[in-house]
RNA sequence: GCGCGGUUAGCUCAGCGGUAGAGCACUACACUGACACUGUAGGGGUCGGCAGUUCGAACCUGCCAUCGCGCACCA
């Protein structure tokens, strides 16, 4: 016999780039836009030019890649488009610090132009890191048409749309409360501002009315650093404490001196706090609409950077915000208007990217109506987007029922720059492309990420692509940009396509550390997906997070899961590297020419069944099934079961044929079934696994002789485009001999775990060899040569016989469906453990028996359980009776060796 | 406050009306010619709690507890 080519441990250093180029250099994932085959297309979420690969990554874009091989193999046009977004914010403040950190300088140093140039500079060395990390993991991009959100086309696509939305009369300029970042320095979208829960302080303060010295009012604040914005006291008029009051005046404490109103507004609630507002329009959005109502004056006490200007007095100008809390804090405290300090835990909006408060600031801004609302709620309504799992409509759907208008401009200058222009005394705006001429100068604004991304699935795509794959098949993302990127995108496709971008929307889990907190750099609990990859493998690393990813629930990350992969992908290998052991494959089998053992009949049902399920699943985007699938088939039913059932009839021909070499013996054909068998079960298994485990299924795929020609050059090389296995492999049999087939050999299967079991009961050591005794259940079962020889294989017996007599009386037994097994040898056995194991088993039995007669004895459950259900809780009695019965004759036996 | 999701073996999770499951971890045995990234066998769970529906509930309903998320509130 020839030792395997194939090395005892799969090393998939040695083999995924390989492939990965391979693939690429016969255009495999190029999508032919002319081809006449179905289309199935993706659009990749973009991520960030300056981000690394996360695990978030790995997830995502392995689902991605599953899809697309899938559909590759199942005869697709596949198109899977590539990209990266410009991330406004993280980039310009990547490279600002850059340039704070290397030349001391900041942006504003440079000046706009010189800067973008920096930007695009940085972009061109570090922003393709991340789509370089994905070829790494085997992602089946077509990379020739990957794109970013700042190329040209797509940037004039953006400016246009904000002119034709402006036409529309959906974008308008206004004066409005936004978001501010004050370390970003620029607006935020209400999406972008996360709430935190935060430890502060509410300051307990009292003024005096003027007009009623003596009368004090008692107000309570978290933010008493906008004291000298204040312009009233506001009391709900239905108040009785206060109501009188209303219209009377106070000093306004701290800042400039000036006297204030009481005022009276809905908006206060008496239960909450003191039931006094201080109204300060310029810092808070309901104070806002209050001044708004009264008409009050606007007191803006605050830089854009966060500090207080020179209207907050000369006290507190040029103090951050924080400190001017503590700074106003005490100074109510000197003037003796502090009448307590109490620890209070509130909400406070944080900006997403810097981390820091967000201040409601009034400021002129770019805001978007957002378009076909109305038909972008139907769509998942109507499930013509159809959402996996379903649960995230509901959140979709409550989201765009209380939509509020979109602030889309921002205060950088990295990202696409508003297409207005100024005229130069400011009074006049033009919206278009090009500058309306001398004197004009553009709108420094640039606009929101998201502005350009809600237009990706579509604008990436030049028309002759958009012809063949748009809309695309499937979104696979996260739900945190349920609202930031799906939502819009399907606002967006429906206004400038008439059609849903999408068919499809997979929202992955978020990965988490074992403690469940989620996975960040300033944490530091995030792997690095390529020290994953270069331990176990991309291949591993794939298959351990699809078993781990349940359908829409968060993940908890566990690198005993990855280990899992790579052992499976080991495992693979072995079971490939056995099957080269036994001589050369043949591509193309026919299983008809051969007269097919049971347990082949076996396996191909076996697989049969998990190809159908394996269908059902992908249908459903059960991939965590879809991998415990291709598991536990493999692992269990091919490799635990039918290759070591199979291993004494490929052994003794193997010996047969070095003596024999002319003519066929029985052995010899069966040897030849089994083989075609597993050629059959291992091509089907390597086709299946494929879009999970790419680069070691087209390995061992070549290796085992699959793959009918030599060479690279095209799309047919590869098992990427190879033929899928066929449905029913068992078509020339009856469904009778299938079924019973099987039945006797996961009889016979079960029968030899049940003599394992009594072997380790009976203390019996691993390896040595012992006889059995069978006596079969009836005259009827008998048992074949073939399953006694393996059997004995097995079960590690030595001589195996069938008896009708009784066995003798030093002896253990087990009893299976296809008889007693038992084990005779006097001096092996301890008639007191046997004794002790058959009292357990014989109660174990007695309460099965009782469970299963306590429901037959029910007369409302035979009258209303249906007749299937009823029929097999009889025959369970029956079986668990037998099996009493035989316990006790064996336990009565041993009694008369005890005495 | 409203909504969503989770709570099943020590851990990570399946199962979602008819005899409680997998992998890992653990215990014992075995380096026999595919694989120690292995094999064989085993122990371990009143399926968060209470009540209800049902012949029958981990599964359906209601309430409660607890953890997480989203929205609202942010004096």
């Amino acid at each position: 016999m020839s030792l395997s080519e194939l090395s005892k441990a799969y090393t998939p250093t040695d083999v995924e780039p390989l492939w990965y180029q391979r693939w690429i250099d016969a255009g495999c994932f190029h999508a032919d836009e002319k081809s006449s085959a179905p289309a199935f297309s993706i659009v990749m979420p973009p991520p960030n030019v300056t981000g690394v690969l996360t695990l978030g990554h790995v997830l995502n874009n392995t689902l991605q890649d599953i899809l697309a091989r899938r559909a590759r193999q199942t005869g697709h046009e596949v198109l899977w488009l590539p990209g990266t977004d410009h991330a406004g914010i993280a980039t310009q403040t990547v490279v600002e610090r850059q340039l704070r950190k290397e030349e001391k300088k900041t942006r504003h140093d440079l000046g706009r132009t010189a800067f973008l140039e920096k930007v695009w500079e940085w972009k061109k060395k570090h922003g393709g890191i991340i789509l370089e990390q994905l070829q790494r993991l085997g992602c089946s991009c077509d990379w020739k048409r990957e794109r970013f959100t700042m190329d040209e086309a797509y940037s004039k696509k953006v400016q246009e749309t904000f002119i034709d939305l402006h036409q529309k009369g959906m974008i308008y300029r206004g004066k409005r409360m936004v978001n501010w970042c004050p370390v970003s320095r620029t607006a935020l979208s209400d999406e972008e501002v996360i709430p935190k829960k935060q430890k502060g302080i509410l300051y307990h303060y009292k003024l005096e009315i003027i007009e009623q010295p003596g009368t004090w009012l008692e107000i309570a604040t978290t933010r008493p650093e906008t004291i000298m914005a204040d312009v009233a006291l506001a009391v709900n008029p239905n108040d009785p404490r206060y109501a009188p009051l209303i219209g009377k005046h106070v000093h306004r404490p701290l800042g400039p001196l000036a006297e204030i109103p009481v005022i009276g507004d809905e908006a206060v609630e008496m239960t909450f706090g003191t039931g006094i507002l201080k109204v300060t329009p310029a810092h808070d959005k309901v104070d806002y609409e209050i001044g708004l109502r009264h008409q009050l004056p606007i007191i803006d006490v605050m830089n854009p950077d966060g500090t207080l200007n020179e209207f907050a007095g000369e006290e507190f100008a040029g103090l951050d915000r924080f400190e001017a809390r503590m700074k106003a804090g005490e100074r109510l405290r000197e003037l003796g208007l502090l009448v307590k300090e109490e620890p209070y835990e509130n909400n406070v909006g944080f900006s997403e990217r810097a981390d820091v408060p967000i201040e409601p600031r009034l400021s002129e801004q770019w805001f978007l109506r957002y378009p076909k609302t109305k038909e972008a709620r139907a769509a998942v309504q109507q499930h013509l987007v159809r959402f996996f799992p379903d649960r995230w409509e509901k959140v979709y759907d409550h989201w765009l029922e209380h939509i509020q208008d979109w602030c889309i401009s921002r205060q950088l200058w990295w990202g696409h720059q508003i297409p207005a222009w100024h005229s130069a005394d400011r009074s006049e705006i033009k919206v278009q492309l090009e500058s309306p001429g001398e004197g004009w100068i553009q709108d420094p604004d640039v606009l929101d990420t998201w502005f350009s991304s809600w237009l990706w699935a579509h604008e990436t795509m030049d028309e002759v692509t958009r012809k063949k794959f748009y809309p695309t098949s499937v979104l696979v993302t996260g739900p945190d940009i349920i609202f930031f990127w799906v939502a819009r995108m399907i606002m967006a496709g429906l206004e400038y396509t008439y059609a849903l971008p999408f068919r499809d929307v997979y929202f992955t889990g978020i990965i988490r550390d074992k403690q469940g907190r989620k996975m960040s750099k300033s944490l530091g609990n995030s792997p690095n997906p390529l020290d994953l990859i270069a331990t176990y493998g991309a291949d591993g690393l794939r298959f351990g997070m699809m078993r781990i990813a349940p359908t829409g629930q968060d993940i908890r990350f566990d690198e005993q899961q990855i280990v899992e992969g790579r052992n499976f992908a080991n495992k693979v290998w072995n079971a490939a590297r056995f099957r080269e052991m036994q001589g050369t494959c043949s591509p193309h089998p026919n299983l008809a020419e051969h007269e097919l053992p049971d347990i082949a009949i076996t396996l191909l049902s076996q697989f049969e069944t998990m190809h159908g399920a394996l269908k059902k699943a992908y249908a459903e985007y059960r991939f965590q099934e879809i991998a415990g699938l291709l598991y536990d088939f493999f692992w269990g039913d091919y490799c635990d079961w039918f290759i070591e059932a199979a291993k004494p009839t490929l052994a003794a021909s193997q010996q047969f044929k070095l003596q024999v070499e002319v003519e066929e013996s029985e052995k010899q054909k069966e040897r030849f079934a089994l083989l075609s068998t597993m050629d059959v079960v291992l091509a089907g298994f390597l086709h299946l696994l494929h879009p999970l485990m790419p680069h070691i299924t087209e390995e061992l795929w070549e290796r085992l002789g699959f793959k009918e020609k030599s060479g690279f050059a095209e799309r047919a090389d590869f098992l990427l485009y190879a033929q899928p296995p066929q449905e029913k492999l068992l078509a020339h049999l009856s469904p009778e001999k299938i079924e019973s087939a099987k039945n006797s050999t996961l009889a016979l299967y079960s029968a030899i775990h049940a003599a394992r079991n009594l072997r380790s009961e009976c203390k019996i050591n691993a390896k040595q060899a012992v006889d059995f005794l069978i006596t079969p259940k009836d005259e009827i079962t008998s048992w074949s040569p073939d399953q006694l020889e393996i059997f004995s294989a097995l079960a590690r017996g030595k001589n195996v016989t069938i008896s009708h007599e009784a066995p003798p009386k030093e002896s253990a037994s087990v009893i299976t469906d296809l008889g007693t097994i038992t084990i005779p040898l006097a001096g092996l056995i301890d008639p007191v453990a046997e004794k002790n194991r058959l009292t357990i088993e014989i109660k174990n039995v007695e309460a099965e028996l009782l469970k299963v007669r306590t429901k037959l004895n029910n007369p409302a459950f035979v009258e209303k359980v249906p007749a299937a259900i009823l029929q097999e809780h009889r025959e369970r009695e029956v079986r668990w009776q037998e099996r009493l019965e035989s316990l006790q004759a064996m336990l009565g036996k041993l009694y008369s060796v005890l005495n």
